[in-house]
DNA sequence: ATGCTTGTTCGGATTCAATTCGGAAATCAT
DNA sequence: ATGATTTCCGAATTGAATCCGAACAAGCAT
């Protein structure tokens, strides 16, 4: 970014710039928005984007940048709750969860999502996975059996992976093949399956 | 533009520009890769690019269709063998097949698959789902016990979805956290434990 | 308030890639 | 081998991305 916003006025340009970034992904993906849809989003000059940002790959970075802090904000706060639930119980809290946050604002995240899994994007999402895996640890912290499980660190690495993924293309859907709730039912039950058969049959 | 070859000298033009474009997106990513690139590679002038293709899209497209067509060629052959083995067995055994698959021509088809997760190009690889969606139902075929599994649609939309991605993910990484046998480990074991959890103890 | 410095906005000018198109070259059919 | 068809191409056109210096606004003394 060529400058730093110093006023409170610049500030809400770059603010303006990345809603306006984030509205035009969302209705035409990326590759397909040019830099005057986004300044006429934002109702500024063409120019004005250039002052704060390299290129438009940098104001696309932004508002990924933004999505990528909300989704995290939204998970932080549910790790106390979802590590004293039993498996079944916190992947269903969770997933409902985000499925309300991507559905947010006429889906404006969740269109956004579909663009996000080019795995050049999907390093910039690292703050999501590190969130998940923080409370993937924190739970198995609260069920010190779980410990014992074998290959922890591939289990969350699939688990979490292949989970976002299939929640944002399953939710993208034009007609879902199944619905949401089985989704959920399975995504539990695949981990409380592993856990029970790994151990025993912990877990109230 | 957006003409059929007819003789064999276009046919051949056809493929090598196909051919160019996933060396360019190989190393680029598509967004990257200029018509000019894609020409010079393809050893043809740019006008040419143009005879049978509406644009630089219909190009990818075409480059994504062969990748496609490629991967199913390569999955279809093995669903007799696979049908035949224990569930861990049978995804080792799909899992390292697919990757000497992604590893071939120096990493050709690896690193093209790194750009097609955006879920506008995913409904391209939807041969790819189907396929191993045939390999998924063959296998309860021959393993009837299995047909009383809860929730067989989901558990195969959520594993089959978020295994590709997570391989090609994983076989994209820098630096992995783990390796890809434990990877492999976990899937199988995943899908094993919830077959085995979820009926009584079958499985050879 | 006034003058000065710094920060901000902007749109015309520039640059570069995508795409077009008409003529030349190759192939084919008779 | 000649006319018809197919293919190839690169110069010209088009349009989006980016730059830049003039014009405007804000901060801050005095």
């Amino acid at each position: 970014m060529a400058r730093k916003p110093k006023q409170q006025r610049s500030k809400a340009t770059v603010d303006a710039i990345v809603e306006a970034a984030l509205i035009a992904i969302a209705q035409q993906g990326p590759s397909a928005t040019t830099a005057r849809q986004v300044a006429d989003i934002a109702g500024i000059g063409v120019g004005s984007l250039y002052e704060y940002f390299e290129d438009k790959d940098a104001i696309f970075e932004a508002a990924g940048a933004r999505f990528v802090d909300d989704t995290v904000a939204m998970i932080k706060p549910l790790i106390p709750e979802l590590v004293r639930l039993n498996i079944r119980d916190a992947v269903a809290k969770l997933l409902f969860t985000f499925r309300d946050f991507l559905e947010e604002n006429n889906q404006l995240y969740l269109k956004c999502a579909r663009h996000a899994f080019s795995l050049d994007m999907v390093i910039y999402q690292e703050p999501i996975n590190r969130a998940l895996m923080d409370l993937f640890t924190q739970y198995l912290m609260h069920h010190p059996d779980m410990l014992r499980l074998p290959n922890i660190p591939a289990l969350a690495y699939f688990y979490i992976n292949g989970g976002v993924f299939t929640v944002v293309r399953h939710l993208s859907e034009q007609q879902p093949t199944q619905g949401f709730d089985e989704l959920v039912t399975v995504f539990g039950d695949i981990l409380a399956s592993y856990a029970e058969h790994k151990l025993g049959l912990p877990e109230a």
